[in-house]
Parts: C-alpha cells; structure tokens; sequence
RNA sequence: GGCCCGGUAGUUCAGUUGGUUAGAAUGCCAGCCUGUCACGCUGGAGGUCGACGGUUCGAGCCCGUUCCGGGUCGCCA
C-alpha cells in the first residue's frame, strides 16, 4: 500500500478550471468510475467538491498504467498530472469539470476498497435501512455531502447573526438534574453518587434563565438535546436546538431579531427576500380555521363553524354533541365531489377515527340533487343554512366533524392536510412563515388529572390574563410563540417569568407544592431572588428547519448518524448490554422483563 | 402499546390460480477494446425468497408467530 509522502494536495477535485490548464498538480479522492478502453483508462475522481476525470495512457507509462489497470470502484488515490483541455468534441457538459482532464505522471493507490453495498450516486433509491447500515458510504453521496453544507452553512449563519447582534456562545452541561415535567429523561447513573442519576438535557432551559440571572444579557447556543420518546419522520431522541435566551425584551424584540434571522438564512441560503415582519395569527384564530397550531396557510380548506346553525337540528349526533360543549365544524372541499368517489370517502371517515372522531358526515353537491351521508336527518332550510355558511357550490364536498373542540380541530386540521397532499393543492415553491401566538397557558392532562404548562412551568402569562390565574386557568394566555414554516414549527418560544410571587403562583396552579416545586427547581427559584431581569427567548429545531430548507421528509436526511424508529442506531446497534463490571460499579442490577433476557 | 405499508441475487425490482432448475436490470469476476464519461462487445459467477412453524403431493406465493425497516395514533412541558 503506498502512502501520500512527498504529495501535497492541490485543491479539491471538483475545484478546478479551464484557468487550471496547464500546470502541475495532485488531486487526492475516491474512484467513482473507471473506464478502461484496452489502451486507454479514464478515471472518475471523487471528493466532496465533485468529479475530475483523470486520463492513464498505456504508451505513456506502462507500468502506471498496469496500476491503473487494478483500480476499482472506490479506492482511493493520489494522482499527479497535468491539467489539460478536452477536446472540444470530448468535452462533458454534465461535468462542471468537463473540459478539463487531469493527464497521469504519477498513480498512487492509497487505500483499496471491496465492492461497496451500495453504489455513490445522486439520488439514490437504495432502501433506507442499508443507507442507514453503510452511513459513512451514503454521506459520500453528492446530494448527502450537500446536505450536510447547508446544516453547516445554517450553523455558521446563527454564529454569525447571533454575535452580530450581541449574543455569546456559552455551553450549558449534558450532564444535569433529572425535572420529570415534560417529555422522559435519558437517565445517566452516577458512579460516584450510587443510586443516583443524571438526565441528558431536554433543552438548555433552565440554565439559559440563569445566565440571564448573570447578567450574561444575550446568549445562544447550538444545542444538543435528548427526549426519550418515540420517533416520528421529524424527531429524533437527540436532536438539535439553536437556542437563545434575551434580557430586557418582549415577545416582540424576541420576534422582531428572529425575523431577522430568518431573512438571512433565506437571503444566504436560497437566496430568498423574506418579508418581515411575519403574520401573527393568536392560537385561537389558528385552531378556528386551521384547526391546527402550525397551520400550513398555503392553502384555503379553512374550518368554518357550524354549530349555531344545527345546535337545535333534529340530528342527534349534532344536537347532543354541541349540548355536551362540543362543536360541529365543516371544511369545503371545491370541487371535491367529482374527485372523491363513495369508497374515497368512507375512506376518509377512517381517516378521521385515527384522531378520535366518531365519524365524518358528508355532503356533495349535485347539480340538481345532494348526495349525502346525513341530508336525510335535516330539513331542508337546515340544509340550505349549512351550505350557504360553506359558501358551498355545485360540485363540492362538504366534510362535518362533530365532537369535542380539540378532536374536531385534530380530525379536520388533518384532514385538511391530507386533501392538500392527496389533491396537489401546495403551491410549489411558496415559503410560508408565520407567528402563531397567544399560547394557552395550560392544557388539561387527562393521564395526570391537573392542568400541566402547555410550554413551560417558567413562561409569563399575559398581563391582563394573570387575574384568572386561579379562577380561570384555560382561559389565562401565555406570552408564547411559535414560528410556523410551511406548516412546521421550526421554533418556540417565550417571555419568562422574573417574578417570585407570580412563579410561586404559576407551580399552584400547575398544582406543585411548594415542597415539590422546590425539590425540582429550588437552585431556579433562589436565583430569582437576586436580581432577576425581565428575559424571553426562543428555541429553533436544528434538524427540522434545514430538512425545510432542503424541501425533504424527514430529518434523518439532515443528520449524518440518525436513529431509526426504536431509538437505535443502525450502524453502531446502539444502544447494546454493558457487562457486569460496568453494572457493579454502578450499583445497577438488571430486572429484565422475561422476553428480554 | 395500537393501526397501516414493505422485506425475493451486492443493489433496484418482476415473479401468473400454489406446480419443471426463481428471472431482469445494474453491480461483481474474466477476456477483448486508444477518447470514454451510464463506454462498448463476449463469457461467467452470484439466492437460507427476512426467520421459525403450519396447511398441502407440492409454498417466494396461503395461514400463524416473530425479526428488521418505514409511516402514523398515543407520546413529544
């Protein structure tokens, strides 16, 4: 096996010119294709910058050229030559190298390969697992090596931005205090500290307050974070946060500089002018007509409410629905009566169910008459009223979901994606960002019987909501927002609270005793007494926003070693046993349940 | 944990009603070839049909269990 000594790199392989022609130079990379003619051999040579065809002729060098002769698919050389012009007639267009060729002096094979499982190409359909199993061949493909610049260009962008505009850089522990509130912790036993557990940070949260408490005034950080709960095609166990924490600001000033950082990634990255500042849509509006609290606005099918015109309707399930505090509530699919057959839609009563609707009335607009699962049920001035309400026309298809408002809003917020998608109604090409604001406070756990911070136990509610506190707490909003792209939340955030009295306040009603609240958050709350400004900031998902700006489908294609569905990593097989040593030294016995032993 | 989809040469796939020795493309190996760039031509090798069990004279195909991967609901302050 020969080595690179004596060589220096000249530059990356894709980086050369026409300018280049002429000189002396060597090129180092992988073989991505050889061609060999019988007395000629073309080289395909690979880095991350692209593709240098590299020319051995046998009259030349006939040893070099019996070397050549053994090269196969990915190894990887070292070739020294003479950059030369091709040809006019031999010039490749599909190469942005292609009217340059590197002619051979000097070959060296630097490290041979087997024949890869997978071959390197763009575009690949390899079945994912197999990507997955050979990451570190998948990341040598061109659309992967871009994916993996654009997350470092969006990294570099939010150092750049952030210290521009007064933030500092601080790193916050991985290793931190387990505060079951939220999402599961991964645990981390303390060796030193037997029976005892640290927790992989779910957000750099609390500590980003305490450097606001410092007196640090901006902070930012591109942060690991770890949630023990099941993956989806965007969330990953361990994922990334930019996260930024500002004192002496309101949702506004937190927004205002986030729009801000928005419009250079698009500017820099896709070359996009953002409008700013962004629409502000209260979470209320959202669900009403979105049915949603990321609503993708690229598109209409907006939920109207029909309950007032059918609370006294002889339909029961209406009637009695809206009786029990419930709503009826109906999107208008244009002209969806001819693309929706009778097997579509009891299709998309199915559809529903998965979101806990009992079902999906339908109403379709006939020229002369109405095909309906429901119509029978109402008189016809009923009828009449709720078609008039859709602003129904021939032709279209009217979907009703009657339940609670939270199933109605998830059934028919889905719903209306689903059409959107199955119909082509997403306009290519649009960027769609928005606020969504005025976060409820709390959310009613059904599994924990009490009302839990719908974002976190810290966040500030709105100043003329803070006196429904006790009496009211569903009513009471929160000075929190999200940022919404394309039907995403890339980001959240919100104003903190800075005030003893009221987070003594908040942890009651999130029913915390004081015992309990101190146990969890003591070192938070004896912070704030020293001085606390008032601060608010927000936190970015990493991998989604640049799967977004990538226009791709699921975060792992932003990540260079994702986890598959069950948390585990393909490649490694992590997570794996430990021995018994490790164990020991730890304090840990194993309690596995019988089909894991 | 529930529901849905998928697993057949290295890779991507086809495989009829259950019926001879499971095919194609590409990749791989060998030979020929001096301007290819998806090089070409000739020949060859390559399969536990994810695994286990069942039904059957006979299973890639039917049934059951299970493993792996994907999507989704629950979950994700």
């Amino acid at each position: 096996m020969e080595t690179i000594k004596g060589l220096k790199r000249t530059r990356l392989c894709g980086e050369f010119t026409v300018a280049d022609v002429g000189s002396t130079v060597t090129v180092m990379g992988w073989t991505q294709s050889y061609r060999n003619l019988g007395g000629v051999i073309f080289i395909d040579l690979r880095d991350r910058s692209g593709i240098l065809q590299v020319v051995f002729n046998g009259e030349d060098d006939r040893e070099m050229f019996d070397k050549a002769y053994t090269i196969r698919n990915e190894f990887v050389l070292a070739v020294t030559g003479e950059i030369v012009n091709r040809a006019p007639e031999i010039v490749n267009n599909k190469l942005a190298t292609g009217a340059i060729e590197l002619k051979a002096t000097e070959l060296r094979i630097l490290s041979k390969s087997e024949t890869p499982p997978i071959y390197i190409e763009e575009n690949s359909n390899v079945r994912e697992d197999v990507r997955l199993k050979y990451r570190y061949l998948d990341l040598r493909r061109p659309d992967m090596v871009r994916l993996m610049e654009l997350r470092h260009r969006v990294c570099k962008l939010a150092r750049d931005y952030y210290d521009e505009n007064g933030f500092l850089e601080i790193e916050t522990p991985i290793l931190v205090k387990s505060t079951p509130e939220g999402a599961r912790d991964y645990l981390v036993p303390s060796r030193v500290h037997p029976g005892s557990f640290y927790a992989l940070p779910q957000s750099p949260q609390l500590y980003k307050q305490l450097l606001m408490v410092s007196g640090m005034d901006r902070y930012f950080q591109i942060a690991k974070c770890f949630r023990d709960e099941d993956l989806r095609a965007d969330r990953q166990p361990e994922f990334t946060q930019i996260d930024l924490e500002m004192s002496f600001v309101n949702e506004e000033d937190v927004m205002t500089m986030n729009e801000g950082f928005m419009k250079k990634i698009f500017k820099e990255v896709l070359g996009k002018d953002l409008q700013t500042p962004f629409r502000r849509l209260p979470y209320k509006e959202a669900m009403d007509r979105f049915g949603s609290d990321k609503p993708d606005t690229r598109f209409g099918l907006e939920l109207v409410n029909l309950s007032d015109i059918v609370k006294d309707c002889e339909f029961k399930v209406f009637a009695d629905t809206i009786k029990n505090g419930g709503s009826v509530r109906a999107i208008n699919f244009k002209d969806g009566g001819a693309k929706l057959s009778r097997r579509d839609l009891d299709g998309l009563v199915e559809f529903v169910k998965t979101y806990k609707a009992k079902g999906l009335a339908w109403i379709v607009v006939g020229e002369n008459e109405l095909r309906s699962s429901i119509a029978k049920f109402f008189k016809q001035e009923e009828i009449d009223a709720i078609l008039s309400a859709m602003n129904a026309e021939v032709g279209d298809a009217v979907l009703i979901v009657a339940d609670k408002d939270q199933v109605v809003y998830d059934s028919l917020g889905a719903l209306r994606l689903e059409l959107a998608k199955r119909f082509d109604l997403i306009p290519e090409g649009v960027y769609d960002l928005l606020w969504v604001t005025e976060f409820p406070q709390f959310e009613y756990s059904e599994e924990e019987d009490r009302y839990v911070a719908k974002h976190h136990p810290f966040t500030m509610p709105m100043e003329e909501d803070i006196k429904l506190l006790e009496t009211e707490p569903q009513n009471v909003r929160a000075k929190a927002y999200d940022m919404v792209f394309n039907g995403n939340e890339v980001g959240g955030g919100s104003i903190r609270i800075n005030n003893t009295e009221l987070q003594a306040k908040m942890f009651k009603a999130l029913g915390f005793t004081e015992e309990s609240a101190n146990e969890r958050f003591g070192f938070l709350l004896e912070a704030f007494k020293y001085g606390t400004p008032p601060h608010g900031g927000m936190a970015y998902g990493l991998d989604r926003l640049v799967m977004l700006l990538a226009g791709r489908d699921s975060i792992r294609d932003v990540i260079a070693f994702p986890k598959v569905k069950d948390a585990s990593e393909v490649m490694s097989a992590a997570p794996g046993a430990v021995d018994e040593k490790q164990l020991g030294e730890l304090c840990i016995k194993l309690e596995l349940p019988e089909e894991n032993k």
